[in-house]
RNA sequence: GGGGACGUGGCGGAACGGCAGACGCGGCGGACUCAAACUCCGCUCUGGGCAACCAGGUGUGGGUUCGACUCCCACCGUCCCCA
């Protein structure tokens, strides 16, 4: 069905083409079209959820095209124009393709950098985020974005995060949240907790200081206990990239082995478990290591003659970042406790260690050390004269072959009583019966996943919404005594507990349970939090009869297309996938992942590095606009390269991409007559050759543009499509070669191709060219179709190949059978002089493509 | 150490097993101009040739195939994730 929008019909209500302004001026044009657009309503979105009116949901095809939200830091950069032009393109291809389109935008307003410029200035965190939040709203708003500016968000308005209170209550409800004792990361600088997450090579991700570990109370979410559902819901992600699905399941780390207890000798009360992979090395398990920071530790040594040697060693570890920890090329240290554990399996006594290559974190802080098939339990035994007993040997290998290293591959059981002769995975089989038929032990699966610490001591976040009553203990702040405000202090600075502790009048409050005195809990929640719902939001930006409202969610959701840098590939990804799926556990959504697709951008450099302030080489996108216009900046953004990549930006790039857009004012400005002559068919176009190879090419980019776009996010590729349009057919105007009527009509509908084309990537310019050629509202005219008689080649070019050499080019009609095709080729000079009067042997035909004659068998 | 991605002109890149280098940048030459800017036209992978053309060419080496930038194996290099 081809489309014949009624825009040719129409006369034209506006100056013509050749009235336009000679030189094409952005600054003009970008502002008029943002205010008709405004003026327009045209990117409002419905429905979203609103208080008093009952939910209609339409039914229509839906796109729910959205960009991860900004931190508003006060400036864009290159990467936020680059995240928000691709989503932009979506966004107006699908409301062009019939879909009702919901392209919002919010602001991931909590966290650090406000807060530390409170710290600096003494301004509140609040104001300094709102004017942050109108300046980076203005710079989106002069890129013309295609943005419903009336659901827009702040994570830190109390409308909002009331609602991520709310929804911490519902995990609470259901044992979701936990408060515990742990060792946790601290930065010494930021004065804060941090994420597992937030330390990157024992660094504080932010501020780069070394970060130690220390025993506090903190809040959890049980993450891990969606550890297996976050694993199996990939398979309904199977438009994700498959580099980010891989990189979530390294993190989740799911790993088959055992559990494995082990009794303290001499206080056979107190069992240590512990997790193995390795299960049937039990036999071979010589000495047993603990984490400094496992609780038993001070236990154990206590009054004992190596209590001060360990308890020295546990406080060296606390102080060495955990990356240097768990470096395996680093010295194996520890200290002797004095104490044994039983080898659940042989009954032996072993050695308990403490070493600081094992990590609290990791399993259950606890090791049982298997010194010939472990190499880092290898390391230790040789550093520290400890037994190696062998339970593993190769077919070809004597049991008592002495190791020179660990040896970690295949064999079976040996040294193991009733396990010899076993292959590894018998004997893992017939440990872990063993051990359950005892009571000491299961076959169980461990995750690396760790549950997230999402407590901070930290003023600017969300407060955590429960009261600590002398009483009743930790009590939920009612539903409707929600939002629980951030009050008002004098200094934002951390000073080893959260600001808010200073706020006296605010912290004592009533217990909602027994009424009496009760303190405020004073952390506040980490900003994933926040935006681990904000797409739900979106839905309902100022209900208050809920965070959202079901069947509106239930309409939306999933997010069709979610785009964002591959840096977000494990956190936020991963929290968003697990709140969604709670709160479809708890029945408030229908969707149990939140991103049906999703697409990870590359980063914009300049001068072969990361743009950033501290390398001084950040181009400001204000600045780019303001010389070339905010269409020139979007289009070269897309231009730059595939949009998974990373680019590297060029000053002189960005003027090619302006030097295109005047081609196309003057090619429209150029243009004869004063409106548009019928759309050409193919008996109009039929006897003039320049005609019709320019709508047909017009017709190819149409088909090639909408593959680009709606299908293989190959945005550069779509523009470059463009400009061979926009080159083909002012190469035929300047030539004269359109004069003729059929002519004219090929011009203008090549014009109008362009144009309509342009309109993702360039909306201002599009749209005042739109108009002078007698259209409007370009941003509900339906996406152009191909005139599927024009797809049709009227002749093909046939490559002919001599033992899959090129050889020569024939041009001939299309649908000839593959004989004719043969004798064509054949009868072609250059093709005889290949074969050298040999008859071909094979005869390879690819209809439409190429003929390979191949003369020698080999 | 394990896993993954990538390697094509001077540069960004195109080619979804079938014409390597589309499109853009940069460069060279020309037209317009008193001159410049803008714009327009031509050339721009390498070697040979005045040319039409011929030969070679997609990190290296092998393989699959009538045919490989594309698929497979190994190596070299770059980047990312996990240790």
């Amino acid at each position: 069905m081809v489309a014949f929008p009624n825009w040719y019909c129409r006369p034209p209500m506006t100056p013509p083409p050749s009235e336009l302004p000679e030189r094409y001026d952005p600054a003009a044009t970008e502002a008029r079209w943002q205010s008709a657009w405004d003026a327009a309503g045209a990117f409002h979105a419905e429905p979203v959820a609103r208080d008093g009116e009952p939910a209609r949901v339409p039914d229509a095809p839906k796109a729910y095209v959205l960009e991860m939200l900004p931190y508003p830091s006060g400036e864009i950069h290159m990467g936020h124009v680059k995240n928000y032009t691709m989503g932009d393109v979506v966004a107006h291809h699908r409301r062009r393709t019939g879909h009702v389109v919901f392209h919002p935008m919010g602001y991931d307003a909590f966290g650090l950098p406000a807060e530390n410029a409170a710290i600096r200035t003494g301004e509140a965190p609040a104001e300094v985020t709102a004017r942050n939040i109108a300046s980076i709203r203005s710079q989106l708003r002069r890129l013309g974005f295609s943005i419903d500016w009336d659901t827009e968000i702040s994570t830190a308005d109390p409308g909002y995060y009331r609602w991520t209170q709310w929804i911490f209550l519902r995990f609470l409800e259901r044992g979701l949240v936990e408060r515990r004792e742990a060792a946790v990361n601290w930065c010494p600088r930021d004065q804060t907790v941090l994420a597992n997450e937030q330390v990157v090579d024992g660094l504080c991700e932010r501020c780069k200081s070394p970060v130690e570990l220390r025993q506090l109370p903190q809040w959890f979410l049980r993450i891990t206990d969606y550890a297996q559902a976050l694993l199996d819901d990939m398979d309904l992600l199977d438009d994700w990239p498959e580099r980010v699905l891989t990189m979530q399941r390294n993190w989740i780390g799911r790993s088959v082995g055992a559990r494995v207890e082990f009794r303290v000798a001499d206080d056979e009360a107190t069992v240590v478990p512990v997790f193995t992979t390795r299960p049937d090395t039990l036999h071979g398990a010589t000495f047993f290591l603990l984490a400094p920071e496992h609780p038993l530790v001070p236990r154990l040594v206590a009054g004992a003659p190596e209590h001060d040697a360990v308890m020295e060693y546990v406080g060296t570890a606390a102080r060495t970042a955990v990356a240097d920890r768990s470096s395996a090329d680093r010295p194996k240290t520890g200290v002797f406790t004095g104490r044994h554990v039983i080898n659940p399996a042989t009954g032996d006594r072993i050695p308990v260690w403490v070493a600081d290559y094992v990590l609290m974190d990791y399993g259950t802080g606890a090791v049982m050390a298997v010194p010939a098939h472990d190499e880092r339990d290898f390391a230790f035994a040789r550093a520290h004269d400890l037994p190696v007993r062998r339970v593993i040997a190769a077919d070809d290998t004597p049991p008592d072959a002495p190791l020179d290293e660990a040896w970690t591959g295949p064999g079976h059981l040996v040294n193991s009583g009733p396990l010899d002769g076993m292959s590894v995975d018998e004997a893992k089989e017939a440990i872990c019966a063993d051990l359950a038929a005892r009571g000491e032990g299961e076959a169980t699966v461990g995750y690396r996943l760790r549950d997230w610490l999402i407590s901070r001591q930290r003023y600017w976040g969300a407060p955590i919404p429960v009261v600590n009553c002398a009483g009743c203990g930790v009590v939920p702040v009612p539903d409707d005594q929600l939002p629980v405000l951030l009050p008002h202090v004098e200094d934002y600075a951390p000073q080893g507990q959260s600001p808010l502790a200073a706020a006296e009048e605010w912290v004592a409050t009533q217990c909602p349970t027994c009424g009496g005195p009760a303190r405020r809990e004073t952390d506040t929640m980490d900003t994933f939090v926040d935006s681990s719902w904000y797409f739900l939001r979106y839905t309902a930006p100022h209900f208050t009869g809920g965070p959202f409202d079901r069947e509106i969610a239930d309409y939306w959701l999933p997010v069709d297309q979610y785009i964002g840098g591959v840096e977000h590939a494990i956190l936020h990804l991963l929290y968003a996938r697990f709140f969604t799926k709670v709160l479809h556990d708890l029945g408030l959504v229908g969707t149990r992942e939140p991103f049906a697709r999703l697409f990870t951008q590359g980063m914009i450099h300049h001068q072969g590095a990361k743009m950033s302030k501290s390398r001084g080489n950040v181009v400001p996108p204000d600045a780019i606009i303001q010389r070339f216009g905010a269409d020139t900046l979007r289009l070269y953004i897309l231009f730059m390269g595939p949009a998974a990549d990373d680019a590297e930006w060029s000053d002189s790039g960005v003027e090619g991409q302006r030097r295109f857009l005047d081609r196309v004012w003057r090619l429209v400005r150029a243009l004869p007559g004063d409106r548009a002559p019928a759309r050409p068919a193919p008996s109009d176009v039929r006897d003039d050759p320049a005609a019709e190879a320019l709508v047909r090419k017009a017709e190819a980019t149409v088909d090639k543009v909408s593959q680009d776009i709606g299908e293989r996010f190959s945005f550069h590729t779509a523009i470059s499509a463009i400009q061979e349009l926009v080159n083909h057919a002012t190469r035929d105007m300047s030539e004269g070669a359109l004069s003729s009527p059929a002519g004219e009509m090929a011009a203008w509908h090549a014009a109008r191709t362009t144009v309509s084309l342009l309109f993702p990537f360039a909306p201002h310019i599009a749209s005042e060219l739109w108009e002078a050629m007698g259209g409007e509202r370009l941003w509900q005219e339906p996406w152009p179709e191909p005139d599927p008689a024009f797809l049709v080649a009227q002749s093909e070019t046939i490559v002919v190949q001599v033992n899959g050499k090129l050889r020569d080019r024939a041009d001939v009609a299309p649908g000839l059978p593959d004989d004719e095709l043969v004798a064509i080729a054949m009868s072609l000079p250059k093709v005889q002089a290949a074969l050298g009067g040999a008859e071909p042997v094979r005869r390879i035909v690819v209809p439409g493509k190429l003929v390979n004659l191949v003369v020698s068998a080999k």
